[in-house]
DNA sequence: TGTACATCAGTGAACGCGCGTTCACTGATGTAC
DNA sequence: TGTACATCAGTGAACGCGCGTTCACTGATGTAC
């Protein structure tokens, strides 16, 4: 990947080129202000009810570095949706890392989107705020859903029906159950009953049998025991 | 209900209260044209994007006229809303009007937001659009849903986990079917099959035995059948 | 290590116009006698 | 049926300000020698 031009640059300037395109640690700090600006204020208001003064105020920074990190306001909203995209897709990924089972990731996936519902409301807000479909590939759920569905319907483990529509189905779950936590604010008692009966009802549905699909929905209520 | 005050006022007047405070036609005219117009441009953009100069260029009313029928965009976003989500609930009771099966009601509402999705895109966009929560008491197949699920759990046809989370799963599965079939525009045939398999997929999951549940799917992709 | 220079990001005042809202007036519709 | 009056909705010009965007300048950071 270093050719001989960048050794050169190298050598010249004693920084990579990559190095050289990233941002600096002081531009790195505005923008990361202003993104935790817009996940405050996106919480309350679609972004064209916010104001740039309202963002670049609670970040702390003048109004002209705004456009110095963001092409325009819609280009802004669009980076904050991204940034919670990551975080839940970040978390998505750490549950799941050890779990074989397609089945098992399945359902680790509703878990740990009713978790963070749960955890962050605020920012799960701004994720169900964000335009993006709950149908589409950017779904943060999505990325590896598509592939376990195929992988449970290759070992024969879901009615076949899913294959045409199952990676809808489970999105459409896990976007509802998202939006009643965040909506509805239960306990965590409540919670996690609503959490335990969408698995059992969703999974069944997909063609696992009841008991493990009872399993994997108890199991979901003490994640402990993971 | 015609109490002496307005037997005396309709003598008087030749109106009823209800007509005096009915508004005139040239003010529904006024107001349909204002609805129209909304209902188109709300397919393209959000309601914050949208002047009120084209609205009401597109109606082809006055711009003061705008503000004799709603108190802001807002309100008018929200009456917009609200007619498509009354054609919508239209639908769905004509469709389920002489079912008496809970079961096949619950399938009803779910054909019926297909169709409609199908039928009409443009129109479902914008309820889709609306901010109003799929999950909310106040969403289009909501009205009887909870009832008809009820209904279903007393005669024993569903598990018991869609007492708590069953009016939840069916309007997440509803809505993001309607969303899919928004965005992705499918062929008669194509939409016809994700329908049928997420009936399948979805009356599975309710507990509904799977031949009866396939049976539903597959009446459901010969309307005329019924 | 020190000095001069180059680049990059931050700053906030200023601009200007898009757009929501108002209002005095007009014409249409309805009512009284 | 005709005339005078009252009410109601429509009209569009005018207002004004909120807010996105620009830009000349400053200070900070990085590089060369």
């Amino acid at each position: 990947m270093v050719n001989i031009l960048e050794i050169d640059y190298l050598v010249k300037y004693g920084r990579s080129m990559a190095n050289a395109n990233s941002p600096s640690p002081r531009s790195q700090r505005t923008r990361a202000s202003l993104i935790a600006a817009g996940l405050d204020l996106l919480v309350d208001r679609p972004i064209d009810a916010i104001p740039i003064d309202d963002v670049v105020v609670r970040a702390g920074v003048a109004k002209g570095s705004f456009f110095n990190h963001f092409a325009d306001k819609q280009d802004f909203a669009a980076a904050v949706a991204a940034e919670v995209r990551e975080e839940v897709e970040g978390r998505v990924a750490r549950a799941n890392a050890g779990v074989a089972d397609p089945v098992a990731r399945i359902a680790g996936g509703m878990v740990v989107a009713a978790a963070f519902a749960e955890a962050e409301p605020r920012l799960a807000t701004v994720l169900l705020r964000s335009q993006t479909p709950a149908t589409s590939q950017s779904h943060p759920l999505n990325r590896g859903l598509r592939a376990d569905i195929e992988a449970a319907l290759e070992l024969g483990l879901l009615r076949p029906e899913a294959r045409g529509a199952g990676v809808l189905y489970w999105l459409g779950l896990c976007h509802v159950l998202m939006v009643n936590l965040v909506d509805t604010r239960p306990s965590r008692e409540e919670a996690a009953q609503i959490l335990s009966d969408m698995l059992a009802l969703g999974l069944s549905g997909l063609g696992v049998p009841l008991h493990r699909a009872q399993d994997l929905a108890r199991i979901s209520r003490s994640p402990a025991s993971k």
